[in-house]
RNA sequence: GGCCCCGUCGUCUAGCGGCCUAGGACGCUGGCCUCUCAAGCCAGUAACGCCAGUUCGAAUCUGGUCGGGGCUACCA
């Protein structure tokens, strides 16, 4: 049997990253058993899908590097994917469940189904609707001439359970003693989630449906609706909830959830997506860097964690940081000019590019996000140079800076091959003269030319500089001092 | 309240009855390297929630307890 499964998010919002590691479960299960992923949209509630949301969600999966063999945009043997399209469907299926039995037209009020869970809990019962107030065919028909149609709820058989084996979990039993006759069909013809959901799970011939732990109480609802269907059972598979540092589901009040904002925060997709799946799930071995070959070929759903997992940035800084020294160098320039440009808001003139060029493999070792890389080259663009007031006051303000920089702009005057090496040479040898620490000796200089205490390496940064600019910075950086 | 799930270092995890004086990774601390910052290397820090039981032997099995989380809509 050919395994089937699917990834069915709502576009109410953008893609969180529980929802990113998911997709990515399902997609990793699929591709190790040579199965088919498929893409659905779980658009039902129409009131709060947007366009928006559901493009963000195809991009979120295909730069996480996740695609997807039917589905929406794509297509496949069952239609559009969407379920916004299948109303009619959905109400096929009530409608058969009611001639057959497995469900019925509902006459309760709003105010009789509160009553009915007040004094359930004030019993210390679980406030289940058992269905009292089922309407009969005529009923339900002169309800619905008079304009006020009425819902389709599930007749769950009682007395009864359902118990399934849940590949992550294990055996799980419920009690319909806590399994209320919920609402299938709204009054207003659409479909609820237990039922869309289901129906297309049946139709589209799913074999695994793995999601989040949030629904597993809803799984008994879709057992019972797949098996009034005739449908095939489907094996289930809870994953964990991605926490906040608090152990609470991970909200926006943990900082982002939507994978967008860890694109934008300047995090490398190949980063993420191997930090999502070692949330939950480990190769087995004492190495936590996995290419996705290896995730394909070693995933299994059977050893998935049970245990919720703390969404952690440190982690993943230090992972993207891992991801980014491990990129050819030429591969990292190229992806961080664009960046750079974009920040800067203008394209750099070749000169421009060839200094950044130059300095580019330094920043790649000693950045973890993608948007550090600007501040770090921001010294090599144009005349003029930003100081960092905490830099200047830390090293600026001594005799031995005024030494230094006296010192360093007569050796670099003398430099005639403009070159890394000929320009260590000098500095060391303002060293000697001077007799100063390479640390009293070359900070000043650093904070001359870049500004800050922090920078590449000295020797390179004033290469890629150029000597006329380093001059005029160091000479600057002199006058400043005058001034103040 | 009811139902369900979960419980190994601060965090992610390995562990499936003896190989555990509990391993790895991130973090943190110290050291080395060093022109700053990183990176790298070395060392250190730190956990089986608790109580019973089963067993020659339990992190691993069972029960209870405590703690955390989820669900409890004509939302998904």
């Amino acid at each position: 049997m050919t395994v089937r499964v699917r990834f069915a998010p709502s576009p109410t919002g953008y893609l969180h990253v529980g929802g990113g590691r998911t997709a990515l479960y399902n997609w990793l299960f699929a591709r190790h058993q040579g199965g088919t992923f498929v893409l659905r949209s779980d658009d039902t509630d129409t009131e709060r899908n947007t366009p928006e949301f559901q493009a963000d969600i195809l991009e979120s999966l295909t730069w996480l590097g996740i695609d997807w063999d039917e589905g929406i945009e794509s297509g496949g043997p069952h239609g559009s994917y969407r379920q916004s399209n299948r109303f009619p469907r959905y109400r096929e299926v009530a409608e058969t469940l009611v001639a057959g039995g497995s469900a019925y037209y509902d006459g309760a009020t709003p105010e009789q189904l509160e009553a009915m869970r007040t004094e359930a809990e004030k019993a210390g019962a679980s406030p289940v609707y058992d269905g009292r107030f089922r309407l009969s065919a005529a009923e339900a028909a002169a309800r619905t001439s008079a304009g006020n149609p009425p819902p389709v709820r599930f007749a769950v058989p009682r007395p009864g359970e359902t118990r399934f084996v849940d590949v992550v979990r294990g055996e799980i039993v419920f009690s319909h003693d806590n399994v209320d006759d919920f609402v299938m069909l709204r009054g207003d013809g659409s479909p609820t989630y237990h039922l869309a959901s289901t129906v297309d799970d049946v139709d589209y011939h799913i074999t695994h449906v793995i999601r989040g732990e949030d629904i597993l109480p809803s799984t008994p609802k879709h057992i019972l609706i797949t098996e009034a269907m005739g449908g095939e059972r489907t094996e289930y598979a809870h994953l964990s909830l991605l926490n906040g540092p608090d152990g609470k589901k991970l909200s926006k009040r943990h900082g982002d959830t939507a994978l967008r904002a860890y694109r934008d925060a300047g995090f490398l997709p190949t980063a993420v997506r191997n930090f999502l799946v070692i949330l939950g799930w480990s190769p087995g071995d004492d190495e936590e860097i996995v290419s996705i070959e290896e995730m394909i070929e070693r995933f299994d759903l059977g050893s998935v964690s049970r245990n919720p997992a703390v969404f952690d940035v440190t982690k993943l800084e230090w992972m993207n940081g891992h991801y980014l020294r491990a990129m050819p160098p030429v591969e990292f320039t190229a992806m961080a000019l664009p960046i750079v440009e974009s920040d800067l808001g203008r394209t750099l003139t070749s000169d421009e590019r060839q200094a950044f060029g130059a300095v580019a493999p330094l920043v790649q070792e000693r950045a973890k996000r993608l948007t550090e890389i600007t501040p770090q080259v921001r010294f090599l663009i144009g005349d003029e140079v930003t100081y960092e007031a905490a830099s200047w006051d830390k090293v600026m303000k001594t005799a031995e800076a005024t030494t230094a920089l006296d010192g360093a702009s007569a050796a670099l005057e003398a430099v005639d091959d403009w070159s890394v090496a000929a320009i260590e040479t000098a500095l060391r040898g303002m060293l000697e003269r001077t007799s100063l620490s390479a640390g009293k000796g070359l900070q000043p200089v650093r904070v001359a030319i870049t500004g800050s205490t922090v920078s590449p390496p000295l020797f390179e940064s004033l290469a890629a500089l150029g000597k006329k600019r380093t001059l005029q910075r160091i000479s600057g950086a002199r006058l400043r001092r005058d001034i103040r």
